[in-house]
DNA sequence: ATAGTTAATCGCAAATATACGATTGATATT
DNA sequence: AATATCAATCGTATATTTGCGATTAACTAT
């Protein structure tokens, strides 16, 4: 069993960044951000036209975009169009890059 | 239903580029590859010292790191050194650059 | 050969993710 | 008020993920 004397380090940077990770964890959602940032906006229809999927399908990826924070809509009815969160998009990235600017890279191992 | 007569673009690139985020998509993942960091490398028993889990389960996630290619593991016996995948870690790193590197922030919208 | 150490794998349970069709809700238009 | 449009949500089915304990496999050391 693992030593919990000594607690991972749980942070709320893992997390949060397991949590963006995770918006892009799925080649549809990649496409559907990928789309958005081409077309600065668009409707969900829009995505459902051009995607192989069901609407609702389309919808429950747009949700979880949105949940994770890289997107987010405007209602402009009857139609919601859809952006990237620009601010959160800036976050992730920076999220991203520090993870991966690590200067491991001098050192060589295995 | 979506228009199959506009296939997307699962293309290889976003394949390999979601499997690398699903490998970042834990907490734990990315307390591991932290630590493989910061160590240069290490055993799967350090690990398993350090983290709350069961073995099987520190086990499971390298194996998970491993598959995505973002770690390797070197037989030391009778126990496996393990650290970052050095090539494979660019390449993650430089997906996820032109993927977050896109000039829409120009653009403004919603 | 026997025992000890290390880590992978197996088998299982619970939770989560993915996808769909059908329904609902909100807003325009007639 | 009735209808049409658009997108979210519901209910369901299936697949995958996550975690555990127990077992197995590989290798050392005695």
């Amino acid at each position: 069993m693992g030593n919990t004397l000594h607690p991972i380090d749980y942070s709320a940077t893992s997390i949060e960044l397991a949590k963006f990770a995770k918006a892009l964890s799925h080649p549809v959602r990649l496409i559907i951000l990928k789309y958005l940032s081409n077309q600065t906006c668009c409707f969900t229809g829009d995505l459902v036209e051009v995607l192989p999927l069901a609407q609702s399908t389309v919808s429950q990826h747009l949700k979880e975009l949105k949940e994770a924070g890289l997107i987010q809509g405007t209602v402009n009815p009857p139609k919601i169009k859809y952006c990237i969160h620009k601010e959160n998009w800036n976050k992730a990235k920076e999220l991203l890059n520090s993870f991966f600017d690590e200067d491991f890279n001098k050192i060589s191992c295995c």
